[in-house]
DNA sequence: AAAGTGAGTAAGTGATTACTTACTTATTCA
DNA sequence: TGAATAAGTAAGTAATCACTTACTCACTTT
């Protein structure tokens, strides 16, 4: 007997949704389409109503992660210059996030890599170089403002924040997030926030 | 008919290094113990005969590419101290060494925690620890050396190090290992030893 | 020379995988 | 009202997984 209908949006959040916390609790080598459909309460072949395959579902919850990401950045920026103290509030909030979805988007990330599919890798791929392009757009509005150096390779600096940010989240959720995350992350970024910042001297 | 016999110790090398090539080719997923005894040209049921489960062989594999992480630091930190240069020197050597490997070590680690064994993640967070140890013991060389800040945090530093490398070696094996991986380093480690540096001013 | 042993093989085991098929039910709308 | 359709189900499919079994061979030891 068929269950009441749920309409295709919701359920395809659901399905993605699901996958994310399938893949949070055991690991990309545990999330099957079976399980998948446990844990929304269905059957397997209702979820292939949804999606053309298991690849498709990654695929979307990709591109959510991606929104996640950058979406933590552009809310602190405000669209006029950024200080260092918009630039302090604006990272303080994307790491709070982060600790908030318990690293959720960095884990699925090379979780998902390891399935070695080239279509979503250079996926991946294309969606980190745009995480790391709008932070390189964030320095370079503190730049603008004066607050952060001009002699610096922005690019590198971009990179070494998203390096920075995913090392730590990857060793706290390895050691079972016993530590807090915001507490963690404070004296890397002094670091980082020293080495960019002009006011050195 | 049995093929020629081939000593145990050996084997169980060839086993790993197998292992260790499969994953960079194809990510963990595709991983299998059958696929391992193809490429050494031997059946399954001999894997067995050399390792009891597929987790005890990754397990080895794991302690192999800790070795190797951590030869590339002690191979360059003369016993004496450390001045910036022979920090320099080590850096290069180590990144060097890892883009021979073609990243291997960190690529290999992000697999295997992709497994979401918990015996096999505790082994590499404990792995993790040292590792950033050593970094941490070698910048504290430098500060008794008098050329790296004392006013700093040696451990934060040491994880932020970590994971700009990690951070680096990720976007350029996702990228198809377009780049040099010593020259796109380069402008994030100047970035870090000028943040570490004591004669700023 | 006989017995023992370590490394090998082929052919299984049941469990699990992504995905399909044939069919049923609930809702919508002409 | 009744046909169309979207969403669901149960029970399959062939392929693949880690691992086992029964057996063979080459070599060493006694």
């Amino acid at each position: 007997m068929a269950r009441k209908r749920e309409s295709t949006l919701v359920r395809r959040r659901q399905i993605i949704n699901a996958a994310r916390r399938l893949i949070i609790r055991h690991g990309s080598e545990h999330v099957t389409v079976r399980r998948i459909a446990r844990e929304i309460g269905t059957s397997e072949g209702a979820i292939y109503r949804h999606f053309r395959s298991k690849r498709d579902i990654l695929s979307l919850l990709l591109e959510h992660i991606e929104e996640d990401l950058i979406g933590d950045i552009e809310r602190g920026g405000t669209n006029g210059g950024a200080t260092l103290e918009t630039l302090d509030r604006t990272v303080r909030g994307h790491v709070s996030a982060i600790e908030q979805r318990k690293g959720i988007s960095f884990q699925v990330i090379a979780e998902v890599v390891s399935l070695g599919d080239k279509k979503l890798n250079t996926k991946i791929h294309d969606a980190l170089n745009r995480y790391v392009g709008r932070i390189e757009a964030l320095l370079s509005r503190g730049v603008e403002a004066g607050e952060i150096r001009d002699d610096i390779d922005l690019n590198a600096a971009a990179i070494l924040f998203f390096g920075m940010t995913q090392g730590l989240v990857n060793i706290w959720s390895l050691g079972g997030y016993r530590f807090n995350l915001e507490q963690g992350y404070a004296p890397l970024w002094s670091i980082f926030r020293d080495s960019v910042a002009r006011n050195r001297c």
